[in-house]
DNA sequence: TAGTGGTCTAGACCACAGA
DNA sequence: CTGTGGTCTAGACCACTAT
């Protein structure tokens, strides 16, 4: 990853943890014997820590120890912030991306307002898994940030594109979870069994100048939606 | 609040931000004015910020400064760890909690594996807002750490009173969001008008020192449902 | 009392944005 | 070039847990 002490530190006690070589239910060495070990300072080590505490790894207990968390595997969307490609991939199951839509739009008011911006591209892709329809994404993209975008793009992971060709760094989004009655597109492109609602989980990712740039509406048939969160009083 | 000085500080832009002082899209002073200002070390003012930041309230911008953000009102579960009756205030609806049950269980299995102990206070709350009953709870506490529950205190927050009265301090907790079909226990305490589904989250919550001492499944009516979260791509 | 994590300091150097 | 935030250090003192 990057270069700074307190991230390799972090990176190497989670694969410990997850590797148990740090067992659940026991103490990680003393802050002391971590940054011997690490050859480093009290505060880096101690940043490192915080990490593992805030994805959930451990829990820090004064006056006793960091102790590491009981954590499944699946339950890691860590917040959120994953793509699709990413979930479906540690899922392990056979997975497939239609395009159904890629198109260049002027969109107006509501849009326009979210994301400072009329200019957008619009792709609408549903999920298949186990060979059956049950995400319909609905994706807006603001074109002064991301220029180019094709079918091959879309159906692999846009995310991966973004991050790795265009080097933009996602940041932060807002996420809204709802049900809502199903559309008449939910029901072309979805197999809905004849349910009569789906999840929606619309969300505003923004970049690392804090800079709107993507609208989502990702659109769930409500029997295979799960959505997992780790949430912790604040601290640090 | 505390008497630390970093929580001190956010708590005192948290103030400014929420009152428009600071106003959303400009910058906030940066950390050598702010360390003037409060009359502390960088680091001190570096950990208020990377609070405001993890909240939500700004974002950092290397090289720029700390850019205020906007943040409606109402998206405030802050991460969902919030009790219903903060929630229902903070939203200003007339609400009501009706108590069902409150009674000593002794669970086996299933429950006894997630909380580590079988000696359980069980109940039952419905909760009532602008007339109409929406939300059904079903909570399990764990005798050892809670000896005493009654009507009253369950009629209001049971939050408070584990905080407050026991001082119990709640640090995380493992969420999972699903959609279930209606139970009878469903329509018989919520005004469902005719949805055959609810939205079930289901809870584990843990003290600071990674106990888990509560189980909760809280049954929401499909249209009344909505779930906030702000998800941000760890860092510090 | 010894060992743990929690807070705070004063300083250093680096990476990036902007004039 | 200056000013911004990002990382790192070495040390201090405090609060809590255990023995």
């Amino acid at each position: 990853m990057k270069n700074n002490k307190y991230q390799v530190i972090y990176q190497k006690l989670v694969s410990k943890i997850e590797r148990h070589e740090y067992v659940a239910g026991e103490k990680l060495p003393s802050e002391h014997e971590l940054l011997e070990l690490f050859d480093t300072s009290r505060e880096t080590v101690r940043k490192a820590l915080n990490q593992l505490a805030q994805n959930g790894y451990i829990q820090k207990i004064r006056g006793k120890g960091s102790v590491v968390l009981h954590r499944d595997k699946f339950d890691f969307p860590i917040s959120g912030l994953i793509s699709f490609k990413e979930l479906a991939e540690k899922m392990g199951s056979p997975w497939e991306t239609i395009v159904h839509e890629l198109d260049s739009v002027i969109e107006t008011a509501d849009l326009q307002q979210k994301l400072g911006e009329s200019d957008l591209w619009k792709v609408v892709r549903s999920r298949k898994v186990d060979g059956e329809s049950i995400i319909l994404d609905k994706d807006y993209f603001i074109k002064s940030q991301v220029p180019i975008l094709d079918h091959s793009i879309c159906s692999n992971s846009i995310y991966d594109f973004l991050e790795k060709d265009l080097s933009l760094q996602i940041a932060f989004a807002d996420k809204e979870v709802t049900v809502e009655e199903a559309t008449d597109e939910d029901r072309a492109y979805l197999d809905l069994n004849g349910l009569s609602h789906v999840v929606v989980v619309k969300s505003i990712v923004h970049l690392d100048d804090a800079s709107p740039f993507q609208y989502t509406e990702s659109r769930h048939r409500l029997d295979k939606f799960r959505f997992v969160d780790f949430a912790r009083r604040m601290k640090i």
